[in-house]
DNA sequence: GACACCATTGTAAGCGCTTACAAGAGGGTG
DNA sequence: CACCCTCTTGTAAGCGCTTACAATGGTGTC
């Protein structure tokens, strides 16, 4: 059962009785190569359980067959998803995932984008998930080996797939004007680079067109940095209690983030929507039962998305056509988080 | 900037005067390498830019410096902490991580399991978590030359992390009993296989151990299958409402499923714990908020110690004491989705 | 029947690194 | 001062595969 000494081509070449050449050829599927040498090959190695060696291959051949994701965190709603519907995409498509977490880690980003050359030795291609770049590792990234593609980027020079969040936070915080309210807070993911490459400061930004579009302005108090998970929904709705002031109605970023921000209220003796509107941006499984008024965007679509984008890439790497940018659509899911003002 | 041609050893070699072998020694701090060797090699590999060929030194030398982490999905709550937290440990260790993410499917389950040389191939350990396998996989992966640990897993001829779910069940069940419960159901994962080596079962025992200690017996139509989801949750309580019938308490065998369970309530207009007492395990992050009463395990903490088990196995390969099976603490939190009965 | 041609198969040279093993250089010992 | 050690460095043989190129043999053509 177990090969003490894995079987290399040589043994199966020898019980082919062909050349090493030629069993690779076979192996390989390639062309001019005779349907008994083909038979014989493919006998001899499923009786020797032979199975190529990756290293050895790599190092003649030059493709890896592996890609990797990158991502700010895995832990999230929005990345466990993503990452799991393009990983899913690349086994299917015979690549192995190599998950890269940066943790809002610093260095951790800078281990990874600093050492580019490092990571084309172990993958043919990169699919990045929100990641925050600058426009010298975009550069560098664009001008490698690498190919790349990207989830919910912005402006890049390779293909990307997302949502239009200008029209999502549009159509959340038009949701909340339509029910009366003027005086509306942001819980939102702040990029902390210099340019802005992310969706987070296009919510931002369809938040201030749509208060613009009524002739409103952004108070900056009421524009509060969350980072997207549960705790940073709960901080930042805490922060606008006990330090700013308190508007009638708030668009979280996510709906983790809108999660956090009930549960301040909550821990406030306030609740929504009675002391405050909450619309969030995600559909979040657990969305409908808070009856959290969210923007709803396919998830798992866009993980598979980019990664197929990703797998055209690396099947045919010369001939490319311009980079595209694909947006997937969302829509508004109105529930009782949000009510019109009194 | 952007070398065109990869600097190899040998260019190394060249710029430092010295042979590809001394070279080779000095960039992996082998002993038996002067001062001045050391010296001048790092100089040429830095102005060189050299990174080592990963597939040739894997090739040459053995080792893939990568691991995978196999898990039955990464999107839950309980597998995504875990898998970033294992991540991170590898990534810290220099190792690569691959991401293998089974999804319940039996045909992706086979072909990672079937073909354990081909994963030996790619990656020199692999961290299982919560992964259900045959005994014929059990000792053919103990058999192979992939280093092994787990988390999660029971009776395994590997180091594994875990909690004593028999407890922790009997903590959740315990607490309902204490409260004046005694007709109680369970909405748990249920293992399809023969052996146990999950911790789902042992919930289920924690469960039925707790019934007994107080005369008790389990009643079959109250223990429900239920995938470890929020949806799966929902089924389940449905299935108890519509189908069999209700028991005055619920044990759910993960918060996500917990929640799940409560939304079914609140859509056959019930609610917890007013028409249904209900405990959960986990300490997921919106239990508070939705006063969900549970039983806290640490996540991240598994998935670290798991990796690190890991880790340690691969630095000492020989000489390995016997496998261990860490237990972590577990407690419980009472909260208000539980109360006496009247 | 000699020639060109195509399909199939084999030969051999690497890919870039690791690692026995050998070789050389000093230094201490009797 | 010959001899044995030890420390450092070099030589060369692979690791298992891919791939240019050469070789072989059978067809078809004039």
């Amino acid at each position: 059962m177990t090969e003490v000494q894995r079987a290399t081509i040589q043994d199966v070449a020898l019980l082919a009785g062909l050349s090493i050449c030629t069993v690779s050829r076979a192996l390989r599927g390639l062309p001019n190569v005779s349907e008994s040498a083909q038979g014989r090959v493919a006998g001899a190695a499923a009786k020797l359980g032979y199975v190529a060696s990756a290293a050895a291959s790599r190092l003649a051949g030059g493709s890896t067959r592996s890609v990797a994701i990158i991502t700010p965190t895995a832990t999230t709603w929005f990345f466990a998803h993503a990452v799991e519907a393009a990983e899913q995409v690349f086994a299917d498509s015979g690549l192995d995932t190599m998950l890269i977490s940066l943790r809002n880690d610093p260095s951790v980003h800078s281990r990874i984008f600093g050492d580019l050359p490092g990571l084309a030795q172990k993958v043919d291609g990169v699919l990045l998930i929100n990641v925050e770049l600058t426009d010298g590792q975009i550069q560098a990234l664009a001008a490698s080996s690498l190919a790349v593609a990207s989830v919910g980027m912005y402006d890049v020079p390779w293909d990307n797939v997302g949502i239009d969040n200008v029209l999502a936070a549009r159509m959340a915080t038009g949701h909340l004007l339509d029910l009366g309210h003027w005086d509306l807070a942001i819980l939102c993911d702040r990029e902390k680079g210099s340019r802005s490459v992310l969706t987070a400061s296009d919510r931002l930004r369809g938040f201030t067109e749509a208060l613009t579009d009524h002739d409103l302005t952004v108070d900056a108090d009421l524009v509060v940095n969350a980072p997207s998970t549960i705790d940073g929904g709960r901080q930042a709705m805490t922060e606008l209690i006990e330090n700013r002031r308190m508007p009638t109605a708030v668009f979280a970023g996510c709906d983790e983030t809108a999660f956090g921000a009930m549960a301040a209220l909550r821990e406030h003796g306030l609740s929504a929507p009675k002391n405050m509107s909450i619309v969030g941006l995600d559909e979040h499984p657990m969305s409908d039962f808070l009856g959290l008024s969210t923007v709803q965007q396919p998830v798992a679509d866009q993980g598979a998305f980019g990664a197929n984008l990703l797998v055209d890439r690396l099947h045919k790497p010369d001939s490319a056509p311009e980079p595209a940018n694909h947006l997937l659509p969302t829509s508004l899911l109105a529930r009782s988080s949000s009510r019109r003002r009194r």
